[in-house]
DNA sequence: GAGTCGTGGAA
DNA sequence: TTTCCAAGACT
């Protein structure tokens, strides 16, 4: 059963936006659709402020797809830099190939055009069409999930998966017209990212805090499954990390004991260099050297 | 559908 | 210090 949502959650939230939405790059009235999608690629689980200066940098020296994709992927993993999860960095290369052999070099503007590009999923497809666009689509990232099922639906966080609930709600708020729809999706993404935060929520600052169901219902604790978390020392990603650090800071090919020196479980070690070959993060170079691709 | 995939800042 | 997790995608 799916909760009614209000509409009139939308006109406090547009308005809210107005006055707080932060300056960023990518929102400006000139930022190209390539802006706009390096940006989305870069924010997958990844903080604004890590990404700022990394999708400058991109910008000035591939400022369009063609550009991108007349480089090599190993190029593109090693401007990444420390923003972690480098196979993002693989797939936008992949995307921006697509994007010069398929669309002419012109980032498509539909979402199932998008949504085939490599590493776009239905939530950077939406936000493409969205914010790059101007198009009306329901953009359901976590962000636009937590406010929805705290305000909507009176709970603290939404589950693992989207859920048919989910995107009721989120299409029954969309305004009709177009550019507004798309501004009230970044408003509401930046709502959550400011304010109805994971942790320790602001709502003392919140737009609709007074027609919000979770506030009134006294901010109830989450009582869902238990959610995973997630470790990193030891495993095989840290290893993944810090072998890939040792070529993206390499200029050219690196002996294999560069590599043996920064792990020292080898069983572990090994395991973590193939999948790295295996995913095209890395590349043999011969004569016991490895490199990016 | 649950697991996997990086990183570093904040509490 | 340790813990948590930030605009997901893919298998």
């Amino acid at each position: 059963m799916t909760t009614l949502p209000s509409p009139d959650l939308v006109a406090p939230i547009l308005g809210w936006y107005d006055e707080h939405a932060r300056d960023l790059p990518w929102r400006r009235p000139s930022a190209s659709a390539w802006s706009v999608l390096v940006s989305e690629f870069m924010l997958q689980q990844t903080p604004v402020s890590r990404v700022l200066p990394v999708h400058e940098a991109w910008l000035a020296r591939w400022p369009t797809p063609a550009a991108l994709a007349a480089e090599s992927s190993g190029e593109a993993v090693r401007a990444w830099g420390r923003l972690g999860y480098p196979r993002r960095a693989l797939r936008l290369h992949a995307a921006a190939v697509a994007i010069e052999t398929d669309h002419g070099g012109v980032v498509p503007d539909s979402y199932d055009a998008l949504r085939a590009l490599p590493g776009v999923g239905d939530y950077t497809a939406a936000a493409v069409a969205a914010f790059a666009y101007r198009q009306r689509r329901v953009v359901l990232d976590t962000n636009v999930r937590r406010v929805l099922g705290r305000a909507v639906s009176a709970v603290e966080f939404p589950a693992r998966s989207v859920t048919k609930a989910e995107r009721t709600v989120a299409e029954a708020l969309l305004p009709d017209d177009p550019p507004t729809a798309a501004t009230w999706s970044v408003a509401v993404m930046e709502l959550g990212a400011l304010v109805c935060t994971a942790d320790r929520p602001r709502c003392d600052a919140c737009p609709v805090v007074h027609r919000c169901a979770w506030h009134a219902a006294g901010r109830p604790a989450y009582d869902g499954p238990p959610r995973p978390v997630q470790t990193y020392a030891g495993t095989d990603r840290q290893c993944r990390g810090r072998l890939l650090a040792v070529l993206r800071d390499a200029p050219g090919s690196v002996p294999k004991p560069r590599l043996d020196a920064v792990w020292d479980d080898d069983a572990q070690r090994e395991r973590c260099l193939a999948s790295l070959l295996a995913d095209g993060l890395v590349v043999a170079a011969g004569a016991g050297r490895y490199a990016l691709p």
